[in-house]
RNA sequence: GGGCGUAUAGCUCAGCUUGGUUAGAGCGCAUCCCUGAUAAGGAUGAGGUCCGAGGUUCAAGUCCUCGUACGCCCA
């Protein structure tokens, strides 16, 4: 029992998705989650806020995205020591929910939820909301994404809601919730105005009829002899026509064809009208023009008052159209307002379904989109219509059901989010965006432009507005901020009552000293307020005991994350609710996701087929892979492809090579008994250049790592890490696999110390197969390990471990490496052939020193690595180029003069110069110049007789001569090559000893004479036996047959 | 109409902040090589008007201006 435990064993191959099952399982029984929560008192927070996602619909792979960076810095933040609450929360409310169950119960429209009744309909959204999260969480839970998801907020419940009134009533008492009567967009089919971020998400492009019409003079100095001409793109608010503006600084012209005249404004003229149209010479100002009469275009609704008359608006262009626009004052802002300053009528024949009253003639009962077909062709048969045109433009349409909106005059609940615009930027101004340009573009550009928030909506399943109006006087209005208040307005105890509708609705209260009874204005919020509301609401504040402490120690967040679609919603609300309430934006950092989109390049969508669900593609490929595409391939900022052939490269090349690596390891250590309790283990500086260099590059990839991550870019964390694992696995491992083999206690314990550090870096991506190695390698050899990965510290870089220059110089190693191996290839001579000896450039062979070139040697399986100086002056040709990057700084504009000359210098002699006094003189323009070993590149080739690869500066030359000796250890390295092999295929243990008999000609058979101690050696052979007709294993080629036994 | 972003090999993308000689990686394809950890690795080859046009500079994929195409957003 008092023997150190060892490694477990970690199979070659693994099953990642089977492994990831296996890791849920474990986290489940060991309450890890809980676990890293649970932190000292002291610890620092990090504040991180779940926008919930829309408990409607099943999970996408989109929602993967934002999902995992939601997961990664927790998780990094929690190693770092710091206490991360991650609480869940679901959006329950709003119109998604609403539209959804109308369709489930196949209505069309308000009046069909009014008859099925408001309480039932609303506890159908309330089922809808929970059936769906149901889902969400199973996704979750998959994906590996910590988040409390026993004690989420949802939106729906009454703490919840009460907080939000808290919210709204702070607000009023501000003097910022106000009612006012204006033009908003809106949805008819549903029965609701938009607000600005809803709406910006609906704009679609469509074809509109683009009508000319000829508005007939009836006063003023052209009156009965011409018409103005007016465009509008929406011919159903002409039936409402009360007036036309100009723009009072426009010059407007009268032009006739010799038929009729009209007027237009100058600018615009040729554009409006066409060829043939001449000017009369009549011109006038805009403020000319005002309060003349015309005769307008439809006479199917009355006017209460005067109208039909030339108003003045600032707000008329002259880029499109005639410079004349119609007014309809129910049917646009600017109209709204003009026309109010004149005191013009408002008339809206439009009922709030969309349709035209029924009794108008016409159109009545008609849609008003589908009006504007009638309408133009009586336009068109009065011989009002001067010209009619196909005009296609983006139109705002309803986010959810696709109905064309109609800007359209209702009295509705604004919050004066204009007056605080100016906080709004400062807070903007003091937050962290990445991308960055997010902030002052997208984003900043909207706070510039804010507008005031349209909160109210005429609907069922949401917030109610807590505002009680008193029937008798409208202007006596009380907000409310509690079931409490209500209960102690009422003299009833309403504090179990469901704040929703219906119930909410009945609840009405007098006030001693007041005349008439207060009622509920009967509309709910936007749902956008609540999401915005969940710092405080979360918690029930201020309300729920306990919460006032929860929120404070967690306002605001340091971190939000969600995709480019949120900038006008939850981004938003989020920063617009805090702002209001506690003069704060609710956020300090916020990252900002592009969208995925399908292989194809397109949005994902059943129409397309091209949907890549989210369970599935991790069945097959492993959430790790999945989360590692999210966080580190391609841009996170920009729009991505996913598809299965990204992801199954992710497998290989980062997942399982860093699997690979780590069996590997354990592989041996458990062979050769070694642990990293054993001790006597060399000091760094003691040990081979190679551990030197992985360490000293991992040390680095710590620092960059966390450097990277502090920064959110999850893109370049992950770039470092895949290059790192390729070169521990690819060059260091590779190039030291015989210490390992023979139980080199400074490579196990180097290799050991890299997977530990390794591991951590790579928690927050890939919880799963890092949780698996740290539960198999590092866990069990290591008394103090934490039980998780999750819950050991971050990794922070050992400085004293970086060597400067290391990474240079292996660097180079690799490269002449490569160029022997391409030298190899051009002279047709294989690897396993011994050479007498390889030549490189003099600096390069200075710079590699002793150990490196023993590297080199060995890969490329030659004697010896000797400079090309050495190796006689007559075998090398030098070339010199001057260096740019140098010889700028320095010369300017004589550059190309100077590289010129070095080019033309004999480079031999340049070069004996620099490397004997570290200068050489170089002609130019008769006149002479110093340069310096900075200032030229020198290269050096052999001449004839070599095998010669150069590039970049680098050169490397292989004796391509043999003699017998090279070509015995040629054989003997074929030999050992092929009875490897067999001794896997023959399903024999690493480390099985054998009994060996041969059958051999010539020099192959000599070959296994001479070298038969090293065979032995290398293929654990107790005995090597010849003999005549050996044959279970054969190498035709070589000549060579064995058979071989288990010893 | 305006704002922002993107444009580099057949495909997916680095490189652009801080200009430097012959622009990189992966995938895919072809030929070869290496290998008792590897589902891997390596070499070679085919494949590039670095979106276009101007400009700045000794030097531009990189900086500036103007366009074009696509995407997102706003109107």
């Amino acid at each position: 029992m008092t023997q150190h435990a060892s490694y477990r064993p970690v199979p070659a191959h693994v099953d990642l998705p089977a492994l990831e099952r296996d890791i849920l399982q474990l986290w489940a029984d060991q309450g890890t989650f809980a676990a890293s929560l649970d932190t000292p008192d002291d610890a620092p927070r990090w504040t991180f806020y779940e926008g919930p996602p829309t408990a409607n619909g099943t999970p996408g792979t989109h929602h993967v995205e934002a999902r995992v960076f939601k997961d990664v810095f927790p998780r990094f933040k929690t190693m770092q020591g710091y206490h991360v609450d991650r609480k869940a929360g679901w959006d329950c409310h709003g119109l998604p929910v609403e539209i959804a169950v109308e369709k489930e119960l196949g209505f069309n429209g308000k009046p069909d939820i009014e008859a099925y009744g408001i309480a039932e309909f609303n506890a159908k959204c309330r089922e809808a909301v929970v059936r769906n999260v149901d889902l969400f969480e199973e996704m979750t839970d998959r994906m590996g994404y910590w988040v409390d998801m026993a004690n989420p907020y949802r939106t729906m419940e009454s703490s919840y809601v009460e907080s939000v009134w808290w919210a709204l009533s702070t607000i009023f008492d501000k003097g910022l919730l106000t009612e006012d009567f204006r033009v908003a967009p809106y949805c008819p089919r549903c029965g609701t105005t938009l607000s600005d971020h809803e709406l910006a998400q609906g704009y679609e492009t469509i074809t509109d009829p683009s009508v000319y019409v000829r508005f007939p003079l009836t006063s003023g100095p052209l009156a009965g002899k011409a018409s103005m001409l007016v465009w509008t793109t929406t011919p159903w608010t002409l039936v409402s026509n009360t007036a036309v503006a100009v723009n009072p600084g426009v010059t407007y012209v009268a032009a006739s064809n010799g038929e009729e005249t009209l007027v237009v404004a100058e600018p615009l003229l040729a554009k409006a009208l066409g060829e043939g149209w001449k000017p009369t010479g009549e011109s006038f100002s805009g403020t000319d023009m005002e309060r003349w009469t015309y005769e307008r275009p439809f006479d199917l609704v009355e006017f209460p008052a005067p109208a039909h008359f030339v108003v003045l608006g600032d707000y008329v262009t002259t880029e499109d159209g005639t410079g004349l626009v119609h007014q309809s004052p129910a049917f646009g802002a600017d109209d709204m307002a003009v026309c109010k300053a004149y005191d013009l009528p408002v008339v809206n024949p439009i009922t709030p379904d969309g349709h035209f009253e029924a009794d108008v003639p016409l159109v009545g009962g008609q849609f008003f989109k589908t009006a504007d077909r009638a309408l133009a062709d009586d336009l068109a048969s009065r011989g009002l219509m001067f010209n009619e045109l196909a005009y296609e433009h983006s139109y705002p349409h309803c986010w959810r059901c696709h109905t064309p909106l109609m800007y359209y005059a209702l009295p509705a609940w604004y919050i004066r989010t204009t007056t605080i615009k100016d906080k709004l930027l400062a807070e903007n101004a003091g937050t962290n965006w990445f991308p960055e340009t997010i902030k002052n573009g997208r984003y900043g550009d909207w706070l510039t432009n804010n507008i005031d928030w349209s909160l109210s909506r005429s609907r069922f399943w949401g917030t109610p507005l807590p505002i009680w109006r008193n029937d008798e006087d409208p202007s006596k209005l009380v907000c409310v901020d509690s079931l409490r208040e209500l209960s102690e307005l009422t003299g009833r105890d309403l504090t179990d009552l469901d704040p929703h509708r219906p119930f909410i609705d009945e609840v009405t209260f007098e006030i001693e000293g007041q005349a008439g009874t207060y009622r509920r204005v009967p509309d709910v919020i936007d749902a956008w307020f609540d999401s915005g509301s969940m710092p405080f609401a979360q918690w029930g504040y201020p309300h729920v005991e306990g919460s006032k402490e929860k929120f404070e120690q967690a306002y605001p967040a340091q971190y939000i994350c969600e995709a480019i679609d949120q900038t006008r919603g939850w981004f938003y609300s989020l920063m617009a609710v805090g702002t209001l309430v506690f003069d704060q934006s609710s956020y300090e950092n916020v990252v900002c996701l592009g969208h995925i989109l399908a292989e194809d390049g397109k949005k994902m969508s059943k129409h397309l087929g091209n949907i890549l669900l989210p369970m599935p593609l991790m069945d097959e490929h492993g959430a790790d892979a999945l989360r590692w595409f999210m966080a580190c391939s391609g841009s996170p900022w920009s729009p991505r492809r996913i598809g299965h052939t990204a992801l199954s490269e992710i497998v290989r090349k980062v997942l399982l090579t860093y699997w690979n690596t780590a069996a590997f390891h354990v592989l041996y250590a458990r062979t050769e008994g070694w642990t990293p309790a054993d001790g006597e283990v060399p000091p760094v500086a003691e040990r081979e250049v190679l551990d030197q260099w992985l360490l000293s590059e991992l040390h680095t990839l710590t620092r960059d790592v966390t450097a990277s991550l502090e920064t959110f870019d999850t893109q370049a964390a992950g770039a470092r890490i895949a290059t790192f694992v390729d070169d521990m696995s690819n060059w260091y491992v590779r190039r030291s696999r015989r210490r390992f083999w023979r139980g080199d206690a400074a490579a196990f314990a180097t290799l050991h110390e890299t997977l530990d550090v390794l591991t951590r870096l790579m928690a927050p991506l890939t919880p799963f197969i890092a949780e698996r190695v740290w539960q198999d390698v590092i866990l069990p050899v290591t008394p103090d390990a934490p039980q998780s990965v999750h819950l050991a510290t971050w990794p922070v870089a050992d400085e004293s471990l970086i060597v400067e220059g290391l990474g240079a110089r292996v660097d180079l190693a690799r490269r002449v490496t490569e160029l022997g191996r391409a030298a190899r290839a051009e002279a047709k001579v294989r690897t396993r052939q011994p050479l007498r000896r390889a030549l490189v450039a003099s600096g390069a062979w200075q710079q590699l020193g002793d150990d490196l070139r023993g590297q080199v040697c060995e890969e490329l399986n030659v004697g010896s690595l000797e400079s090309l100086a050495d190796a006689g002056g007559d075998l090398v040709d030098h070339s010199a180029k001057g260096n740019f990057r140098n010889l700028g700084k320095r010369f300017g504009k004589q550059t190309p003069q100077v590289a010129a000359a070095i080019d033309a210098a004999d480079a031999a002699a340049v070069a004996a110069s620099l490397g004997s006094t570290g200068t050489a003189t170089i002609e130019v323009d008769g006149s002479a110049v110093e340069v310096g070993p900075d200032d030229v590149i020198i290269s050096e080739r052999p001449r004839e007789g070599w095998s010669v690869v150069n590039d970049q500066g680098e050169t490397v030359a292989l004796d391509l001569e043999l003699d017998d000796e090279l070509r015995l250890a040629g054989f003997a390295r074929e030999a050992i090559r092929v009875i490897q092999e067999a001794r896997k295929s023959s399903g024999l243990d690493i480390s099985d000893r054998i009994t060996l008999a041969w059958t051999a000609t010539g020099q192959m058979a000599e070959a296994l004479r001479t070298h038969e101690t090293l065979i032995a050696d290398e293929v654990l052979a107790t005995s090597i036996s010849e003999t005549a007709d050996a044959s279970a294993f054969s190498d035709e080629e070589l000549g060579f047959g064995f058979t071989l036994a288990k010893a």
